[in-house]
DNA sequence: TTGTATGCGTTATCAA
DNA sequence: TTGATAACGCATACAA
């Protein structure tokens, strides 16, 4: 404090005519406390302006307060929607978030990603899809010494280290809705091989159709990226079969909208000619024409539940890990025209 | 080392024969050093797998290694470029890029926002807009002994402390194109009061109008919040006109896309009937029907930058701290039908 | 070119 | 219930 520098625990301690110590146990609330010393303190404290300094706990206490992070998304929406979900959890406490968007295909991915976790010394991590399904990744945090949550769209880690959407079940009754509508020709945008999400979905577009007495035919179902210019030429597939779909379900909302360009390309309109859900329910989503009928995942609650999971690994295993996600009945999805005319 | 323990300055110090003081040279690459210490130094840190502590370096040093973005955005695409462009400068350093949504309606903001930084001790922090618009929250931000890099939309601050697009004189040349393809009816969507990107872009909006010689008409001049729906609102006035406009520039992307659907709504076809240029080059623009023209600005660069002159202060002032604009053509804004036949 | 003693701000140990 | 002293891991001042 002498000079203009920050107080100090010292300089508290001298003001309130007190040990080091005790002004500790004040900050650390200890309950073995004389409550007017602990008043006496903290009144200094207050007086002062002090703030304990992190980093000399990080190292007195042996650990930090960061919390990391590690993404390779290309969804901006989700990934800030994550941020802010975590931030839900940790605001009132000491802990803060480092992020670290990575690039999957990265040949040094796991090096940089321990480099990232030793140097910074971050207390846990939290990994989104799809790297969150990388089981080598998700060990060398652990062996790290790192607490770590998974977010997936299946059961890919046990509770502890788990927050995941059940897509299959999404994706089954968001097809069911279809078939609801009357429709019978059905098609399917995949995502791209290798992703755990992609293959939930799959499974879940299939599973649908067969609930509803459907069989998937193969002609009007394409994979793409995730990425917009995927969902458009996988339209183009689809729309040129010889029997082409009434409906589609595409794996996200980009390829979505890119399956909406390629329909208006060839003249179509949707949802009239064409019907079509997407999933995510991102921005995008809502703001193009006609607004697009798409499957929504609690994000938010999801992140700020991981967070939990990560600064109090005691409860971890207690918290929920699987939540359930909503299907967004919005305007393109429509009953098949002439349905009821049959 | 003796147990589990990650290896500390002093295990390698003892494994090489050398002292602290030696290692600690080693590590921060002093030039006097012995070319054979520092080998033998080196080779037994490689071995070891050893990595400095950051924290307790930070302690030693009175200085920190983490950097801020605070920001309230709800352009999730624009606050993840930045994201990426401070992670381009700063991969290769020790610093981390701590996030911190904020919500700049919460009556504590200032008070929430100086916690933060105190207890996290930040190094440095970027202000995005709108808040980086708020003159007494850079200032505190500078008190709390904090370098601060503002990103705006027009000169705010001083060259070191700043990293600016020239909103105005993009949406000049954006209405001058407009005016190129024959419009002279061009509507205005504004962004919302006080926000100094709004006034810069209405600036710019009025001085394209004059260059053209067309003069702006209040009766399709409307202003927004820079949401969709609000763009929405604002479209269903400008077209309700009695004279409505051929054309409208709305100052930012989401606003355009609920014009759009205002014009849909009342079954004008655009671009035929109605010209749109947006602002922000955001995912949308890209992914609507027609796709949307716009302007777009260097994010990524521009944070790059600005993560430069938060960690080297000397240079801050040299580096380019006003960054150029592009207008991106699509195929949402055409030359204005019959005007060939006048 | 290298080493010794000391300090950074906090917590833990153990005694009072 | 409190306090003196020694860590925590690294850097600086000053010697050698």
């Amino acid at each position: 404090m002498a000079n203009g520098q920050k107080p100090t625990i010292n300089d508290v301690a001298r003001l309130s005519g007190v040990s080091k110590k005790t002004v500790s146990r004040v900050i650390n609330k200890s309950p073995l406390l004389n409550d007017a010393t602990r008043g006496k303190v903290e009144a200094v404290i207050a007086q002062l302006g002090y703030v304990p300094n992190l980093q000399a706990r990080a190292l007195a206490l042996r650990r930090n307060f960061l919390l990391g992070l590690i993404h390779d998304n290309p969804n901006a929406q989700m990934v800030l929607g994550v941020q802010e979900g975590i931030l839900d959890t940790i605001r009132a406490t000491e802990f803060a978030l480092v992020v670290r968007p990575v690039d999957r295909h990265s040949p040094t991915l796991l090096d940089d990603i321990r480099g990232f976790i030793e140097q910074q010394r971050l207390y846990g991590v939290m990994l989104l899809p799809p790297i969150s399904e990388n089981d080598n990744l998700a060990r060398m945090c652990l062996d790290l010494g790192c607490t770590v949550v998974r977010m997936g769209s299946a059961r890919l880690d046990e509770d502890a280290r788990l927050v995941a959407s059940n897509d299959r079940q999404a994706v089954s009754e968001a097809v069911a809705w279809l078939a609801e509508l009357g429709h019978t020709r059905i098609g399917f945008i995949a995502g791209p091989e290798g992703f755990r999400s992609a293959r939930e979905r799959q499974d879940g577009f299939v599973e649908g159709m067969a609930r509803a007495g459907l069989k998937p035919d193969p002609a009007i179902m394409a994979r793409g990226t995730y990425r917009f210019e995927s969902g458009r030429a996988a339209g183009e597939q689809l729309l040129s079969a010889k029997e082409p779909p009434t409906a589609v379900f595409s794996s996200n909302d980009e390829m979505a909208a890119g399956l909406l360009h390629a329909a208006r390309e060839r003249g179509l309109d949707v949802p009239q000619d064409l019907s079509i859900i997407g999933f995510d329910d991102t921005a995008t989503a809502a703001h193009i024409w006609p607004p697009l009928t798409t499957v929504r995942w609690p994000i938010r609650t999801m992140a700020s539940t991981a967070a939990r999971k990560l600064i109090e690994p005691g409860s971890a295993a207690a918290a929920p890990s699987l939540f359930p996600s909503d299907l967004i009945r919005r305007a393109s999805a429509v009953p098949r025209p002439g349905k009821d005319a049959q």
